[in-house]
DNA sequence: AGCCATTGTATTGTATACAATATCATGTAA
DNA sequence: TTACATGATATTGTATACAATACAATGGCT
């Protein structure tokens, strides 16, 4: 039970599901073979591992002899991964409630800090991703391998979520439902952290505008109240 | 959102993930990059992108320049399997509770005689087979896409931790565990459910051995006894 | 002009050659 | 014998060449 990746592909690897997760790299965006193995320095054996791993995690779709883009899941997808959210950080919590220590709320609310610093200094990709280590944290003081892993893919496959489906003019205003969460879990009061948990993601959820298919940089859907006009004229 | 893997790789990832997962293929097993090569006529590359989706799922151990061979969990490792096991089929046992038809119901029982025909016959890949099958049915009843795959690795995984640790002579002994759970699921009984499933899992991990760290096939483990006694002889 | 076929270019898919590494067998010395 | 070194063999790791496919541009046609 080595499981010893490769560390260059593991540092490739962590290089594009950052980016991913900080929303430097958006849905539909391509990842050319080629011009990753320009950046990274390697071959294209490489790279294909790299982007068979992230397809595998959901983040990146690899479509048959024309390459790789950054995934779009549907409206119903992110359904889907929020209700998996829902299901399993509801029980993350809990168990991080009972099992958490001075240090281990310490550092968690440390991740808070720094999130509500970087939303402060309108820094959004470091909220993106301090958001995001905030769940991942939780996960690993339930101490779960298989858990933690899944959240790690779903926290990734909600960053694209909110950048296809969030509202617009809409930053990220996650108010003091991360600090209340901590504290809920440091005075170790499970059924509480698993309320303010449940409330939180649906929270999340409901700031999405899923109803419509949003259709990001797509031009006759940005225009379509034009089109409407010219045709009824 | 594609999704479309290859279907060649496709067919041999499922038929390796099978094999596993009836146990034809044990813990420790060496997968031979060449031996594949030849069972599936294909090339290494192929082979190659199959033996790294399955260590993904971490029922493949992909050792650096030493080759695959099937995964043997720790004992740890163990628990935690069914850790995660507990949090997520509780929660989807209860969904699918919630959501089950008559003709779901139908073909979640019908899974299960096959697996009672299974047992009754001798067929031990068989029962194990539909016994994942029952509750990867349930998961899909409770129609969450990334819950249900986590829970096809979890229980590809239970096959490898009951290959290593189940206790000697012991075969099979689900008894009605299953039966129960279908019947409280096609009431809609979504708490009796929850507690029947937790049970049986707690009931199918303590069936295992996991103290001891049972070290199957190592010669010097299991002629433990006759070195202790020569050497305080 | 607008439409469609054709050619050229870019990108991906696959197999394979070669290098690096580990494994196994043999032989030598203590 | 046991231990260790040495060489032969087998296996894995990586890069690359070539084929297949998709994409873009051009030019002819109505």
């Amino acid at each position: 039970m080595a499981n010893c990746q490769n560390p260059q592909d593991e540092w490739i690897y962590n290089q594009v599901f950052a980016a991913i997760l900080e929303q430097r790299l958006t849905p539909g965006a391509k990842l050319t073979e080629a011009a990753l193995c320009d950046i990274f320095d390697v071959s294209r054996t490489t790279i294909r591992r790299v982007l068979l791993r992230l397809s595998l995690d959901k983040v990146v779709d690899l479509r048959p002899n024309r390459g790789a883009v950054i995934a779009e899941p549907y409206a119903n997808d992110v359904r889907e991964i929020f209700a998996a959210r829902r299901l399993l950080e509801n029980g993350v919590v809990m168990n991080a409630a009972r099992h958490c220590t001075k240090a281990k709320a310490a550092a968690l609310a440390d991740i808070v800090n720094r999130e509500n610093a970087c939303i402060r200094s309108g820094d959004r990709s470091g909220a993106i991703r301090q958001s995001g280590e905030f769940h991942l944290e939780i996960a690993r003081i339930a101490g779960n391998t298989p858990l933690h892993e899944l959240l790690r893919q779903l926290v990734a496959q909600t960053s694209l979520a909110i950048a296809l489906y969030e509202a617009p003019g809409h930053l990220l205003c996650v108010e003091d439902d991360h600090k209340d969460i901590v504290t809920a879990i440091g005075k170790g009061d499970v059924e509480h952290s698993r309320t303010l948990m449940e409330a939180h993601l649906n929270k999340c959820e409901n700031e999405l505008r899923l109803e419509l298919p949003k259709e990001k940089n797509n031009l006759r859907a940005v225009f379509a109240d034009i089109v409407r006009d010219r045709v009824s004229a």
